[in-house]
DNA sequence: CGTTGGCACTCCTTCGAAGGGAGTGCTAAG
DNA sequence: CTTAGCACTCCCTTCGAAGGAGTGCCAACG
């Protein structure tokens, strides 16, 4: 990698960021024209076509400039660039977002989701994984008609989930409470895993006094069985990045809307990133559908008190201003995790 | 209306119908060549002529052929579409996406909007109004960290939506379900409006004994205010309909795509839907914005028991097979419906 | 009088050729 | 090593011609 001098990597470093400003092809004479490179537009080609051999630049066709390839963006992001932080009316905008206290934790998912789309005039993407995560602070349950029952189930995070059980026969409403008691007590703390492969052990264990309690209990669980939680996925502001000129091509447009639509590639990807520490980048085919190789996705985890809890990001156009991007989400992640911190 | 005669009526069927299968203007030529219709090209270029001076059809220039306006439409489905209802294999699959049993009501709008945007091949809307409708069915509070509290409101269709209150201090444990007893006892059965209206003056004449109580009640509905319901609307399935041809133009087809994202005309629409009875159906401009001109809309109503609870619909190109899209939406409105069932 | 064939006309669409422009690669000289 | 010059390539736009589809109108026919 360290086979550029500094010339070369000024060069690619002027290439790329003229490529994200004008969106097209930077040529030789271009560069040559800015006053700290006083290089003639001859000694420029030279450099590109070794660039080009190196694999950091690429042609669309002979007679047109160059633009950066994966590699180039991915040496810039890692290299070149220097820090290029939101501004900071920006940032203040930002964080006025979180100011205000959330009242429940569906709102800081919205909000956030909102707020990476709006500001980096991109598609936001918020995900929650099927989890471990989910740890059982409370069941609650409520009579319906007849024989059913519906069991809510409440997360440490604040995330509900409810479930209609039949029960087979009307319970009478102490035995409702007894049972709500029963459920609470030995299921509190109780990760989403724990609950299916402890819960018969330890309820089978419990006194005999108990037993018909215990057989209520088995029967609600086993309906809710391993769905407490399952994986979502949140995708918002696809429309306003189709602006950007390399989604002028139709067909090309129309397939990167339907994958966003299925959100299967982008959840893959964000699942796969969670086991990342920290910040992760994706450029172009490093996402490995095809129809996203003009596209780039950035990515961070957000916590729970200290257990990663899921993954945040933005996707857009590969020619992206990296930086502006990799804070908005670093702060959004951070934000968005204080924000759970009333819950904790 | 009623000026046109059978002859005239042929014409303009054949002509939508041919334009609904072959998104291009339709010719007298093509017309003279159908067999039922022994006439020559001559006399249907007359009787076009007069379509169009009526306003049922028009020409997009002078060397094409003729294709429907809003009101062609209009009266093609109210008096010329004769019955077009869903193929029995297809309707199958439909009652089929409905057989089992839904376990909460969060699957039953998620099942839906899939349904009928992977039916119609067009963007499925779910709508639920921000409403009277949410009857209050039981309250639980869950003891959070120091002063935290976190209510849970439980509708009578199932739906949850949690608030952390701060009460100021930490409660006892027996305080905290003194409290649950008597907010369930005081709010079950009431609406979304009643819960602010009724309640100061209900929890106002509650005996002395209980003022402790009431205050620590009032603390929280405070909180929660008007706030328990919001409207939603839920949108899908708009990429595939980018396929058809009349989604072309990229520029018409961004704008779109942006409207549909802020979701705000559509939920605007479908909360008008709701005051009429049946089904509602909205051709190109008659949907007020602008951006719609090509696409027709069609929603209808559904229920949870006898009240009208929200409304569901698609949204598609203007040229549409209505009969089969009006069975579509009519009959997921009524299975919908049939599945709240469990929750009367 | 409704129906029909004929015909001129309009307008869209496609195609290819021409011209201009931008940028490159190569070469030779400084 | 750097630079100026030059031929070359390829794209993009423009333009006009050709072809085609369909109309509107007119005159003739039963």
């Amino acid at each position: 990698m360290e086979n550029l001098n500094t010339r070369r990597r000024e060069i690619l470093k002027f290439v790329i960021e003229s490529y994200i400003k004008q969106a097209s092809p930077v040529g030789s004479k271009t560069l040559s024209r800015i006053p700290e490179m006083s290089l003639s537009a001859s000694t420029v080609r030279n450099e590109m076509g070794l660039l080009e051999e190196l694999g950091y630049i690429t042609h669309p066709h002979t007679s047109a400039g160059r633009m950066p390839t994966d590699k180039g963006y991915r040496y810039y992001i890692e290299t070149l660039m220097g820090p290029n932080p939101l501004e900071l009316k920006q940032l203040g905008q930002l964080k006025n977002e979180y100011a205000n206290r959330f009242r429940n934790v569906e709102d800081i998912f919205e909000r956030t989701l909102k707020v990476l789309s709006s500001f980096s005039r991109q598609t936001g993407l918020v995900f929650m994984p099927e989890s471990d995560n989910f740890i059982l602070k409370s069941v609650s349950l409520v009579q319906m008609e007849g024989s059913l029952l519906l069991a809510v189930w409440l997360s440490t995070a604040g995330l509900t989930k409810s479930f209609l059980v039949d029960m087979g026969e009307r319970l009478e409403d102490e035995e409702i409470s007894d049972l709500n008691r029963f459920l609470n007590k030995e299921l509190e703390g109780m990760s989403c895993d724990e609950i299916q492969d402890v819960v018969e052990k330890k309820l089978m264990a419990c006194r005999d006094s108990l037993k018909a309690l215990y057989k209520r209990a088995q029967q609600i669980i086993e309906e809710v069985s391993g769905d407490i939680t399952h994986e979502k996925i949140y995708l918002n502001g696809s429309a306003e990045m189709l602006d950007q000129p390399e989604f002028q091509d139709l067909e090309k447009t129309k397939a990167i809307l339907k994958i966003l639509e299925t959100k299967k590639a982008i959840q893959k990807l964000l699942r796969s990133d969670l086991n990342m520490p920290g910040i992760s980048i994706h450029i172009g085919s490093e996402i490995d559908d095809v129809s996203f190789s003009e596209c780039s996705m950035i990515s961070a985890p957000y916590y729970f008190g200290k257990k990663k809890m899921g993954s945040i990001g933005i996707l857009g156009p590969r020619r992206m201003q990296y930086g502006k991007m990799i804070d908005l989400v670093s702060h959004v992640s951070e934000m968005m995790s204080l924000s759970f911190k009333r819950w904790l």
